[in-house]
DNA sequence: CAGTGGTCTAGACCACTGC
DNA sequence: CAGTGGTCTAGACCACTGT
């Protein structure tokens, strides 16, 4: 019978420690397609058998690669190359006054578009005074407005985002409302005089914080997004900040650059 | 002796895993700053003294935080709290015209502005048939110019690019030879009549494989942004595509988005 | 129930660091 | 040299899955 395993084998003499040795072989393995997405690795079972190696070397091997987000180990199950989920792609006019037309919120109109089930959940409304690294981008120290909330497609979590704006503006406006009405916060502040005219985002990306995986349902070895988005309005003034968290893998961001 | 240890204890009759709590309690000495950067952690011996558990426990505890980013082991010295490296702000103007006036490239006229010492190596340039993800974006098929590179930051590794030219643009020209001239190849385009008009980035962000962590000498626990940029001529051709990796922990990408 | 992965123990030998 | 982390063995018991 035919397996990944055949005619594989480990140099114990070798510089090159044995389970990093056994991890190469399963990652070549789906590097080239004789492990495709979904299928089932040999069990910890049938490793220690075939490279006649302790258990604990084999699970450092399965470990490496969960690690690195190739594998999803399954209670009970077994362990499988991880599926890529659904893709979000994030276009450079996504936040364009033309978008909100339709009175739906970015997030809602986007995945519809996509054909995906959007879901709003952990609506979180408050007001506190503002973090230093967010009064900084806001020019602004004080107390300020915080919406917070978790968006989900098709059940799975793959964002949450914060929102800051200054309590002058948002105190007593439907913004600080949970639900802040059709077209969503950024046409309400233009309702309220604040036409926006431009967004500058920064983007960085890490491992997720322990709170991070377990809001975002996440996989081990999958990073985040970070991305802090400050709205400016047509008087050049800071009017909201948006720190937003995101599943990595199911995030595709496009931007344009001009050349001149 | 006070220690980050005194007063924590973990219950083996919780439903949270020995280890995972052992990872909880220094990570949220970390967080309050009981632990702060650079400092060493307690030793695998001392953490199975104090917690009276084996050592693959406090092991996994360990890995499980190195995974997370946060701490870095030193063969024979200790485990130690992570410290950031200094960070490289991608503006999203870096590759405008004027930038290109003093005769540099892109990378080493920024750091030089920051301050750092800019490296370039294992540079290759051939000519291959286009990748199929690549050839969508140059909506060409055929032979290529691929140039690749790797930039260093004060000897520090930080990135590789590859950049794919259409062979009938680069062929022959100084975009085909190691060392482009000045400039880089974007001002080599420009003089063979390809006026950059824009640029698209398509940003992810995943972990390394093991090929990348080789390269560019990654710690466990971070993760990489890929970035893939387009480049634009007035006549809409697309005349270069450039495939970036990035050790995620050295980069903040900023972008700028039009509200109109 | 058998098979799977999750956790944990109690050792062993090794390689690297710094004194 | 003592102290550190890196690798590996050979078990044990448990929880979860599917039949």
């Amino acid at each position: 019978m035919s397996s990944v395993l055949d005619g594989l084998a480990v140099d114990p003499a070798s510089d090159r420690a044995v389970f990093r040795q056994i991890a190469d072989q399963l990652r070549s393995a789906m590097e080239d397609g004789r492990l495709r997405e979904g299928d089932r690795l040999p069990s910890e079972a049938q490793l220690i058998d075939h490279y006649g190696v302790a258990r604990m070397t084999v699970r450092s091997a399965l470990q490496l690669l969960e690690a690195e987000g190739l594998t999803r180990a399954e209670h009970g199950r077994g362990v499988y190359v991880r599926k890529k989920p659904p893709v979000r792609r994030l276009a450079s006019d996504r936040f364009a006054r033309r978008h909100r037309k339709e009175g739906k919120a970015a997030f809602l109109a986007e995945s519809e578009q996509a054909g995906a089930i959007p879901d709003v959940d952990l609506i979180q409304v408050n007001e506190t005074t503002v973090p230093p690294e967010i009064g900084e981008r806001l020019n602004h120290s004080g107390p300020v407005v915080v919406r917070s909330r978790r968006y989900s497609l098709d059940g799975t979590p793959v964002e949450t985002a914060t929102s800051y704006l200054p309590a002058e503006i948002a105190h007593g406006t439907p913004i600080a409302d949970p639900n802040p009405g059709p077209g969503g916060i950024y046409a309400r502040l233009e309702e309220l005089g604040h036409t926006l005219e431009r967004f500058t985002e920064e983007v960085t990306a890490r491992m997720p914080t322990e709170a991070e995986a377990r809001i975002l349902a996440m996989a081990p070895g999958v990073p985040v997004f970070r991305l802090v988005r400050t709205a400016f309005d047509t008087d050049g003034r800071a009017v909201e900040v948006c720190d937003t968290i995101m599943s990595a893998d199911a995030y595709v961001l496009n931007y344009e650059l001009p050349a001149h």
